[in-house]
DNA sequence: AACATAATGATTATCATTATCATTAAGAAA
DNA sequence: TTTCTTAATGATAATGATAATCATTATGTT
């Protein structure tokens, strides 16, 4: 498991993580569960321990067609969605984004999400 | 009811289209229905609504907080949420922020969806 | 080895949304 | 206007994702 967490390094984190971070994609808690169904891991194990991780910061995790899906990339970037076979792809957020936040709101801005939205080369 | 639709005008239809336009906000399904609520309308009605509206383009629609929101603004334009008391408000899109579009997907984009996330004004 | 208690897993509950279907009522036709 | 066709409605059940509950298990410490 990546750099450390006071919690307890239980079997069933550490298979979790290492899902998530083998898979490259963008999985929901339910495609993790199904990795790890060999293992015997429980559904909410799985749910408790993937937002765990988000609040820890080991994580990040967006909205999608209705469920949450997990990111292993923690870094900011941003997304490209195919409108055809709902993929998700990372990709690189637009060079100084971060200063072309609104001033209409003059709040200061903490993040971004970013995701464009298209046919991909597959589908096209 | 704004120009054109080849559906049948029902109150009900009307009822819902007005309570999005006069709201300033991006509603969710019950939020319109609680608004609706002296009228009789069902909430099953007031779901097939606001999903037919945003077929047809009338309205448009996003995830937030594990549920949709309606948004009277079908217009390309960015949101700023903030993170403590969880209100939406429209914002600009940074300039020519279509030109910034991926090239890793090689791909034409249609549309894009910005969220800027931070402390709003009257939480700060 | 014994202990304290955080984590697990089976299950139930909750919440948002969709599906079903008998009834109602737009809008066209007579 | 009355009749007619059928899309739309509303009550309710079903679904799907996620959260909560709680007895049991097992990690990390003493
Ligand atoms: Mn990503
Ligand atoms: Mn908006
Ligand atoms: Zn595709
Ligand atoms: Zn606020």
């Amino acid at each position: 498991m990546s750099p450390l967490t006071n919690k307890r390094v239980t079997r069933q984190r550490q298979l979790v993580y290492d899902c998530v971070i083998d898979r490259k994609d963008h999985p929901s808690a339910n495609e993790v569960f199904v990795d790890l169904q060999s293992s015997g891991i429980g559904l909410a194990t799985v749910y408790r321990q993937l937002s765990a991780m988000v609040d820890e910061g080991i994580l990040k995790s967006f909205e999608h067609s209705g469920q949450i899906r997990y990111d292993r990339l923690v870094t900011p970037h941003a997304h490209f969605v195919c409108s055809v076979c709902d993929e998700i792809w990372d990709v690189d957020l637009p060079k100084n984004i971060f200063s072309m936040a609104p001033v209409e709101s003059n709040a200061d801005i903490e993040e971004l999400d970013l995701t464009w939205k298209g046919i991909c080369k597959a589908c096209k």
